[in-house]
DNA sequence: GTGTGGTAAGTGGTCCTACCACTTTTATCA
DNA sequence: TGATAAAAGTGGTAGGACCACTTACCACAC
């Protein structure tokens, strides 16, 4: 018995945006490039003007397109966050990964040097159980980053690392790369913790950029070999 | 002579995205909670079903709704980003100005020790111009931090800079507020860049520190101002 | 030349109506 | 009572019509 295949809906919407991102690729569009009208677009893909003002719509909220009222639409910003959301290819995803780390580092380094001034002896504990229970498996993993910086109790700092921790199991999982030895990462955390521990915002400091640059490296070391792969 | 007056246009579907917002927050709707049909939205706001749909996608895109075909629509996450983005709350706007404040000295503090370690004579003399150029206006303005940014030469780093100066300097004009004295913010752009030039990391990050905390205590004034207004 | 105003074409903005696809609720009947 | 069918409600798509705005072009007056 031959199992029913199952049907895939077509949802216009959204087959809209992949075709306007494909087009956008595939012409090599730079920012400020002119994108066709709405009624080329509904002409050309067969689909109503109103589906693909919804698509356009969504792509303007999202920061990738500018419509203009009577002057047309045009690329604005070929977001790197809505762009690899549309590859899949492997040097790409490195070099999201690398940009990754420089923003890490950058929240990082100040979470945990401020964290250091403020934090207390309960705080340090919860942190140290935190890491205690973190199996050593081969997902990469930055809880203990985020529960530094849910610390704080700002929001908008909170969600934005919270982001950049998305965006970088994303591109991890996707590669389907080994991981950073959990070994390691569970020592350099271990030094983290320390570092706030001592209650001085330069070993903090200190602690989580050995640890950064430490994937960094890892990054990089990558991306050479998938340079020498291919020459 | 007096200028004329600029004519505020409408755009109906921004106007209902405003709308559905305040919907949610004035009946304090949980997550999974269910917004109005479609066509009910389109009778009470007193537009065409299609503007509603658009503005119902454009919150789609942005994670806030989850529309269901045939089954509602439904609140699915309050960023905080997101929440700010549409309120119009005086406090709200506050209260979001200072969470960025610490996003800033976070992004830029890093960006501007790093910087120093490679900025060239050639890109120093770009940012003096650049700051040379910027009128001595009440408009709130960290052009001189972006262009720093992209000197990295990272779209991720730059994109959640610029998404922070956005949403920056939307509060401000949102607020009508007086901007930070544009005379001391010049000052301190100025030393911002002797602290690039001198290559000394440290003293880098002193600068942009010192400029961060004069606008932090600024916020934070104008807050307990309205703290007292209300009482 | 220069710039002023008019004109027409192209484009996005909005509305309307009709119908399809799917889900949820209600009513029906065995 | 429970399963099934009908109905109602909701989102998805289509196509046409008209309004609002931008742009490019052209004729005219200076």
């Amino acid at each position: 018995m031959v199992p029913l295949q199952q049907i895939k809906k077509i949802i216009v919407h959204d087959a809209i945006i992949e075709s306007v991102m494909e087009y956008i690729k595939a012409n090599n569009l730079a920012l400020g490039d002119r994108i066709p009208s709405e009624r080329f677009l509904a002409e050309a893909l067969k689909v109503s003007r109103g589906s693909v003002r919804e698509a356009l719509k969504a792509l303007e909220s999202s920061g990738v397109l500018e419509i203009r009222h009577g002057g047309g639409t045009y690329l604005r910003s070929l977001s790197s966050a809505v762009y690899y959301q549309y590859t899949s290819d492997h040097r790409e995803n490195l070099e999201m990964l690398q940009s990754l780390v420089q923003v890490r580092q950058a929240i990082e380094e100040w979470t945990m040097a401020e964290a250091a001034r403020f934090i207390t002896p309960a705080q340090i504990k919860s942190l140290y159980e935190l890491e205690k229970k973190q199996p050593e498996t081969a997902q990469p993993n930055m809880d203990l980053e985020i529960a530094v910086t849910r610390l704080f109790g700002n929001a908008v700092l909170l969600e934005m690392h919270e982001k950049i921790e998305q965006l970088w199991k994303q591109g991890y999982t996707r590669l389907g790369m080994a991981a950073f030895s959990p070994k390691v990462r569970h020592e350099h955390h271990l030094a983290i913790i320390k570092g706030l521990e001592s209650g001085d915002a330069v070993e903090a400091r200190a602690a989580i950029g050995l640890h950064n640059r430490s994937l960094e490296k890892y990054i990089a070391a990558a991306i050479a070999k998938l340079g020498t792969a291919k020459e």
